[in-house]
DNA sequence: AGTAGCACTTAGCAGGGCCCAG
DNA sequence: CTGGGCCCTGCTAAGTGCTACT
């Protein structure tokens, strides 16, 4: 099985394994998507057991239509997040959060807070809890909370206090964890940050339909101003977008301009962002003093607003900011391209806190649409979203306890399937064999999510969203069965858009039970149906849940991602290697681990350019070294024949050079490779998400390299408690 | 078993700040 | 001291998985 890692990872630096599609490609070569075939939701009623095949070769879905020229995949497309205005700086200390005055506190609240006392805020850490570090022994799970009670260090007057930085951190992973759902006791915050509200054009910036000046509403102005921001970008180009923008746009115009407005081609948006782009000229260009007022009133609003009390501990908010509006941009082919995202106000949002909390007060004059206080969830604020009528949450920082303990339990749960993965693999290759189709499905799929780290692949609403799969969803087209390619047998190519509608492309040899298996799922089926008619994420779960407690499809990608990762360290990692030397290393193993997930990134807009100047860069260090070497020989050959004090010093001196000069070069030929390795390849999702940090931890303090050159200062925050308990000889 | 709603994790990108070489 | 490029951070879309209900 790990062989099959191996394999990728020697493919590094040449040919890429997992291609990416053209980057923007879109328009013109781009068909679109307007006929649909029609596609009949109903699965065959299948009875177990009684055959093999499944007999649905009449299940037709409707389906966007895809290429039948070879699949040609619309890549990723740039996403505009520009939409937010530029910070502006009001005179009056309150002007621009307005939303927020303290005063005007028309709180709903029940009258029992009024005699609300500040909880104690436990500022600092004290040694004296130092009970028994909990070290994470193989099976050891984390043990429930069962009294929270900080009686120590407390703080009084802990509001005041928990302003300021605590002077040690808090470690909650010495702590014991609440049970049966209760996420948190005391919660108290100051509410999101909304939008700044529109701010109109100058009357200098003109808007034209069919040549002719008009002035438009407010309303429909806002709108026009989101379009002109994106006028650079291709998708304003894409038929989807121009008219989902233009229906959504025409709602916000008045019945005057809805009249004369009517063709998206006859409007001229050039001056609105002429005016745009200068705006952000003129940001750049601002002064210093400027610029630091900015950063002073951001950090201010930091302070305020993105900060809140959990627990008697000051934990920072992940957003407190409330999206702007603008125009929705989904990635991939997504069919809702161009909608408005519309303001969110006081009146979506929903509330959640301690009732003993001092409450958030809604802006001046609104309200919120609801104030609730439910322990059994994480968010301090909700409102569901006009697009796709999700419900979008401000929720902590990855920093906080309630994150960490959660993403360390996640760690556990990967190590435990450790443990009995192999009694788990055995279990679905006898599973290939099996009478019921069902099982048999269930079998493959599982052995796909093992071996190549696929997703689950849960089912989507149709048209609701840009056309991607994960492994339970995959159809029939996704794949190709080869008997024999390249000189292996039984290979199966994988040809899918995942998750963000990235391209997995992958061919994989597999075990001849599985390929037999593969061409019986296919067997009668149209290239849109299902591979795994039997099976969806639901099912697969449940099974795996009966395997092991806490286990679901996504369990099998942390634990492959990091176990892959200690292995490639453990492997690649050489003792009289220098550092940087093993930090290469170790960002090849990370990197071996991030293809085997299939994490792309768009190679940066400066790659070729950044690649030629290290070069030269190489170049000139190389011509620096035989240039010093020479020096070098020749100081030897003088003090052969001198053979005084003063020439034998030289030629230290010149050796010492030439030492140096080699050391340079080596560090800068080390980071050509790991750059040019890196190209494609996103090593951040990974990190952040799938190694266990006691891998990367104890590596680190095994071979004495500063976990800050592999943890930035935001991962470090993250990973607090991974870098605190991990020992050197910590085993994922 | 299927479905909808909700909560929470995982994902890539853009823009800006910061750092370092020249 | 300055300009270019790299890295970090914020942003928000897009997944997974659980639960309640039918």
């Amino acid at each position: 099985m790990r062989c099959f890692l191996l394999f990728f990872f020697f493919f590094l630096g040449s040919s890429m394994h997992v291609t990416r599609p053209p980057a923007h490609h879109c328009g013109t070569d781009h068909k679109d998507f307007s006929d649909k075939k029609h596609r009949d939701k109903d699965k065959l009623k299948h009875k177990d057991g009684s055959s093999d095949k499944p007999r649905d070769k009449d299940k037709h879905k409707d389906k966007e239509k895809r290429k039948d020229e070879k699949k040609s995949f619309e890549g990723k497309i740039k996403k505009e997040n520009g939409f937010a205005s530029p910070p502006r700086i009001k005179s009056e200390p309150d002007g621009d959060d307005f939303y927020h005055s303290p005063k005007s506190l028309k709180r709903e609240r029940d009258d029992d807070d009024s005699d609300y006392k500040p909880k104690k805020i436990k500022v600092e850490n004290d040694r004296e809890d130092k009970k028994a570090k909990r070290k994470m022994v193989d099976d050891e799970d984390i043990k429930p909370k069962k009294k929270t009670k900080d009686k120590k260090g407390a703080v009084a007057d802990g509001k005041k206090k928990a302003k300021k930085e605590p002077e040690e951190k808090w470690k909650w992973w010495e702590e014991e964890r609440y049970t049966d759902g209760v996420k948190w006791k005391f919660l108290e915050h100051k509410g999101p940050v909304f939008a700044p509200p529109y701010d109109p054009l100058p009357s200098n910036v003109k808007f034209y339909y069919d040549g002719k000046h008009m002035k438009l509403s407010p309303n429909a102005e806002e709108v026009a101003t989101f379009f002109a921001k994106m006028l650079d970008h291709d998708y304003t180009t894409k038929d989807i977008f121009r008219k989902n923008f233009f229906k959504d746009w025409r709602k916000e115009m008045t019945s005057e301009e809805k009249g004369k407005i009517t063709d998206l081609n006859k409007c001229n948006f050039s001056e609105m962002s002429d005016y745009f782009k200068a705006q952000s000229e003129a940001r750049k260009a601002m002064s210093k003093e400027e610029k630091q007022k900015i950063k002073e009133e951001n950090e201010r609003l930091l302070q305020e607003y993105g900060f809140c009390i959990m627990d008697n501990h000051r934990e920072r908010i992940a957003n407190f900011r409330i999206e702007p509006p603008g125009l929705f941009r989904g990635r991939g082919d997504h069919p809702k391209m161009g909608m408005l995202k519309r303001r969110i106000r006081p009146e979506d949002i929903i509330i959640n806190c301690s009732k003993d909390s001092k409450h958030p007060a809604p802006p001046p004059g609104t309200k919120w649409k609801e104030l609730r206080h439910d322990n059994k969830v994480t968010w301090l604020v909700s409102w569901t979203e006009n697009i796709q009528g999700s419900i979008k949450y401000i929720m902590l920082n990855p920093s906080s306890r309630i994150k960490g303990e959660k993403d360390w339990q996640k760690y556990e749960t990967a190590r435990r399937l450790k443990k009995c993965v192999d009694r788990l693999r055995n279990q679905y290759r006898d599973d290939w064999k099996s009478k019921e189709m069902k099982i048999r499905q269930r079998a493959v799929a599982l052995y796909f999510i093992d071996k190549l780290a696929l997703r689950a692949g849960n089912e989507k609403e149709e048209g609701e969203t840009a056309d991607t799969v994960g492994c339970c969803s995959l159809r029939v087209e996704h794949i190709n069965l080869y008997p024999e390619k390249d000189g292996q047998e039984y290979v199966v190519e994988f040809d899918f858009l995942g998750k963000d509608s990235i391209r997995y492309y992958n061919k994989v040899p597999v075990e001849k039970r599985v390929f037999k298996n593969l061409q019986l799922f296919m067997e009668n089926k149209q290239p849109e149906d299902d591979l795994f008619d039997r099976l969806n994420t639901s099912i697969l779960n449940k099974h795996l849940q009966e395997l092991m407690d806490g286990l679901t499809a996504k369990v099998f990608r942390t634990y492959n991602a990091s176990i892959t990762l200690q292995q490639q360290l453990k492997e690649l990692t050489t003792s009289d290697d220098n550092v940087p030397a093993k930090i290469l290393s170790y960002n090849r193993a990370n990197r071996a681990v991030a293809i085997l997930c299939n994490h792309q990134r768009a190679p940066p807009k400066t790659f070729e350019k950044s690649m030629q100047n290290l070069q030269t860069k190489i170049d000139a260090k190389r011509d620096q070294l035989s240039d010093a070497k020479r020096e070098l020989k020749s100081a030897k050959a003088d003090a052969k024949v001198r053979r005084d004090e003063k020439t034998k010093k030289a030629v230290e001196t010149k050796k010492k050079a030439v030492q140096r000069i080699e050391e340079q070069l080596m560090k800068l030929e080390v980071q050509a490779t790991d750059r040019e390795e890196n190209k494609q390849i996103a090593l951040g999702t990974s990190k952040l998400n799938y190694l266990d940090p006691r891998i990367s931890v104890a590596w680190c303090k095994k071979w004495g390299i500063p976990v800050e050159k592999i943890y930035n200062k935001t991962q470090r925050e993250k990973f607090a408690w991974a870098i605190d308990m991990a020992d050197d000889d910590f085993e994922f």
